[in-house]
DNA sequence: AGATGACTGGACTGTCAAGTCCAATTACCG
DNA sequence: CGGTAATTGGACTTGACAGTCCAGTCATCT
């Protein structure tokens, strides 16, 4: 996987070419992505390229790592929050919000890498399928705390939940991007969150 | 969008074009498909893709319109039983069932296209987006008749729950896709069937 | 049969992108 | 300082692909 810096200078290098790359395919796509483009973006030189990265199928391949990482992490505030239906109402709200605000265009970046290279590059693929693997387990770990402290029924099955819960996020997500409209997440998380409601007790 | 064929013959030529584009682009991706390739599988020459197609992008159009009459024609048969619960569950079983065969590769046609091309060609985005109407009218129509019926209560939501669970459907395919594991959409169905099942007279 | 237009074959061209190479520059350490 | 390794610049090569062009074949109608 090319060579890893050692320089702060040139961990800042390698760290502007991903940004730039991430970038470039988002809009592009990976295989409309020009190393050029990436190198006049970053700004980055093509030798620069070719010293952190074996080739394009590299680079592309620490874009999906940095994709994970970046959708992760734009969830964190709430993730902690999903163990309360509140918190799970919050988080679904604002992934709404941000489909409205990007006009439903763009879709779940995960899913956009996997559908352009899952079936060419299993490394990828697996790479990407770890970044759901978190996302459920996020998910399901807050599922898990609201059965131990009654929030849900004790028997709910908080696994299927979790899938369940990230499959509709992700066909949501799906829908929206076809139709530009927002509201076919809300109506999938919100058939999630009515799913996971019958489990709530009864009070 | 090029010359439309008057002859049987070149209805025939411009199928066979179709429909190994249709292959090739599963395979490469529609930015990696190459005419030359698209043209050895058909087989066709250089010229007849250009005489019945404008450019590239015509022909992954036709490609599209092509996925779409594919995905939801596969689905026929059991469109037409969507208007029973036995008959819902029958169609969950066949999706699951054609994930098992593929070993979860592929994930759904519509959106694979979908996420290669919606940002780049708003064209096409239209046109699959399209398919994904059609889709949601046939889940749309079952859950109306159930409703009609007294299968459902009457004030179920039938709009929201087709949306939803056409989104439970692609998002379960997205996580099959990712994971090579068929268990996922199943999950995902069956989430959705569920939330229908609370609809269910409780007889 | 011959004319007409639909259809077909495949060589050719221009462009663009991936990957190579080597020389130049910079930071760091004794 | 002087040496050494990390980092950087950009020209160059090679190959692949989209799109063009024109000559040739086939089916059909009179």
């Amino acid at each position: 996987m090319g060579v890893l810096p050692t320089t702060e200078r040139g961990r800042s290098t390698r760290r502007r070419i991903v940004a730039a790359a991430r970038e470039v395919v988002a809009e592009k796509g990976a295989a409309g992505a020009s190393l050029d483009e990436v190198g006049a973006l970053a700004p980055a030189s093509r030798s620069q390229l070719y010293h952190y990265f074996d080739d394009k199928d590299d680079l592309i391949r620490a874009v999906a790592e940095a994709t994970n990482d970046i959708v992760l992490d734009g969830q964190r505030d709430f993730f902690a929050g999903l163990n309360t239906w509140d918190g799970l109402v919050r988080w679904t709200d604002f992934l709404v919000a941000i489909q409205e605000q990007r006009h439903g265009q763009g879709g779940c970046p995960i899913a956009t890498l996997l559908g352009q290279l899952a079936e060419q590059h299993d490394d990828i693929r697996v790479v990407l399928s770890s970044g759901f693997d978190r996302w459920e387990a996020h998910i399901r770990d807050g599922l898990a705390s609201m059965a131990a402290s009654g929030e849900l029924e004790p028997d709910a099955d908080v696994v299927w939940l979790a899938t369940s819960t990230l499959a509709s996020l992700e066909g949501g997500l799906v829908l929206t991007q076809a139709r530009r409209d927002p509201q076919a997440l809300r109506s999938a998380l919100d058939g999630a969150l009515a799913l996971i409601a019958t489990y709530r007790p009864t009070a």
